[in-house]
DNA sequence: AAACTATGGTATCTTTTGGATACCAACGCT
DNA sequence: AGCGTTGGTATCCAAAAGATACCATAGTTT
């Protein structure tokens, strides 16, 4: 069924790494809404909700090293730059939406079992 | 009003959510190590290199708040808890594996894209 | 002309989280 | 008596997240 321990660890630790980028707080959001085409900051910035302008500069940034997406500057006043998915983060959004097709189908058992939890901790 | 990127938003917002439990740094990892069966708390913190105690419990009582996983505790002297995956955890292997089927294809393109990034900034 | 707005950041400070270390209780073993 | 085992918790410090303020520069408003 599953290889053996030695192997499925080192392959947790590169999946674990993946994730590291992947699963933080606003880098999905981000991809999602790079989804549809480019965009630029301040259409990311206004779009996500709750997101402050470090963290976008920070996240991009990540995505952008990691070859997830592309920086295109107008040197224009005032300022413009796009942001745009690489095929690499295209090719992405693939597991990515199957784990958000998943996220959506079980988040009421999740949601269930932490309210099972917190009731019984708060006994 | 933004009805379709409303939805997806929120879509995505879900699976934030879920990749904020996923995607930390040790999550993965743990849930790897209890595909094969239950283990034991000592088992986990010897078998995970480089986790701390208190990481493997805040981990594991996250997963087990969440529905991934059940802790059952033997009252010997010393005392023994198993952790083991519910049927909720093992489902999440399958999207979650995806990703790290993807995570280790990728692997390689994402490094060369940050020696190159890494590499274009110092210059 | 002064003030205000838009843009894509960076610098600075505070709060939250991660991680290392030490300690505990209760027993078995030597 | 003293040490090791087990599954934690308490404490402290470092690292990361997050909020806020500021910048340069042009166009627009007053």
């Amino acid at each position: 069924m599953k290889p053996a321990l030695h192997f499925e660890s080192e392959d947790c630790r590169a999946v674990s790494d993946i994730l590291g980028r992947v699963g933080d707080k606003w880098t999905v959001l981000v991809v999602g809404y790079l989804s549809d085409g480019p965009m630029r900051f301040s259409e990311l910035l206004r779009g996500i909700g709750g997101i402050s302008q470090k963290m976008l500069t920070t996240t991009l940034r990540g995505l952008e090293r990691d070859g997830f997406v592309t920086r295109k500057v107008f040197p224009s006043i005032p300022p413009r730059v796009d942001y745009e998915l690489t095929d690499l983060g295209r090719e992405l959004r693939v597991p990515v939406n199957a784990l958000g097709d998943w996220a959506r189908k079980n988040m009421s058992r999740v949601n269930e079992a932490r309210a099972r939890f917190d009731k019984v901790q708060s006994d």
